[in-house]
DNA sequence: CTAAATCATAGTAAATTAGTAGGAATTAAA
DNA sequence: TTTAATTCCTACTAATTTACTATGATTTAG
């Protein structure tokens, strides 16, 4: 149950995008790779996501580059790391049929497991995250 | 951020265990394997480690099994979980050093999730998963 | 003694994750 | 209008982890 380096390294892009944010600014990918230490090649897909699920704006072109779609403290820790975490769900039973007939006590564990992870990491937005305030 | 299949299947151990709790009677891996749908070898390898961590009790040789070490009301979820899933550690810097200095807000988040993760596995006893209220 | 069971451990196959690679498309600025 | 800086697209590959399979030793009730 490891959180996967593609939600990390995403999460890592959304806190420097979210220190630099202004409405204005850009930032190019990179800058984002050296502030990270991930490639450049590998940021690119992961922000590519984050971009499909309207949480980043590019600009293409020369001085092109990424900015947050939205304020910092208009988003969630949670709504990062759900598009880059197969939607956070822990087993893949939750909105799938369970076939496991005598199980279904369990089933029921996960998706409240789900529940909670997911509540919690709405609560945090990546402007509290910035300034350390967990 | 999957749930691993071998912390499914002893969870679901735990649960065929807890509903036939008595302090006499074993259970052969054979029928755990029966009701489970796994494998006898694989769930050997699984229990052996909820043995390890004395959440399980063998009697070998013939007309042995398994037992709960414990009455189903005294074992956490989180107990069994941590067990099978590398102490539940979402991120490997939680307990090491982290490499990454500019980004150590999110190994705070990190922690911060687990300690929300662990806390709430730990407050439902296997009794209330059998019961099914949670 | 035998059969039924747990115990120990090595090996392998499948799946997933993480990353590399190459180049097309776009755009600001010289 | 050319150049250089940048994002965009997508196919491929390497590394790691997971999920088993396999073999056989050990223990013990009957």
């Amino acid at each position: 149950m490891k959180m996967s380096s593609k939600a990390r390294y995403g999460l890592y892009v959304a806190v420097e995008l979210a220190k630099r944010y202004s409405d204005t600014e850009v930032v190019s990918v990179a800058l984002l790779a050296q502030c990270t230490g991930v490639t450049e090649k590998y940021l690119e897909q992961i922000i590519a996501l984050m971009k499909k699920a309207n949480i980043v704006h590019a600009i293409r072109g020369a001085s092109g580059g990424y900015k947050l779609a939205k304020a910092p403290q208009d988003i969630s820790v949670g709504d990062i790391l759900r598009v880059l975490e197969d939607n956070l769900q822990i087993v893949d039973c939750i909105h799938k049929d369970c076939s496991n007939g005598c199980n279904c006590v369990s089933r029921n564990l996960w998706v409240k497991l789900n529940q909670n992870i997911n509540s919690y990491l709405d609560t945090i937005s990546l402007q509290q995250l910035v300034e350390d305030k967990l």
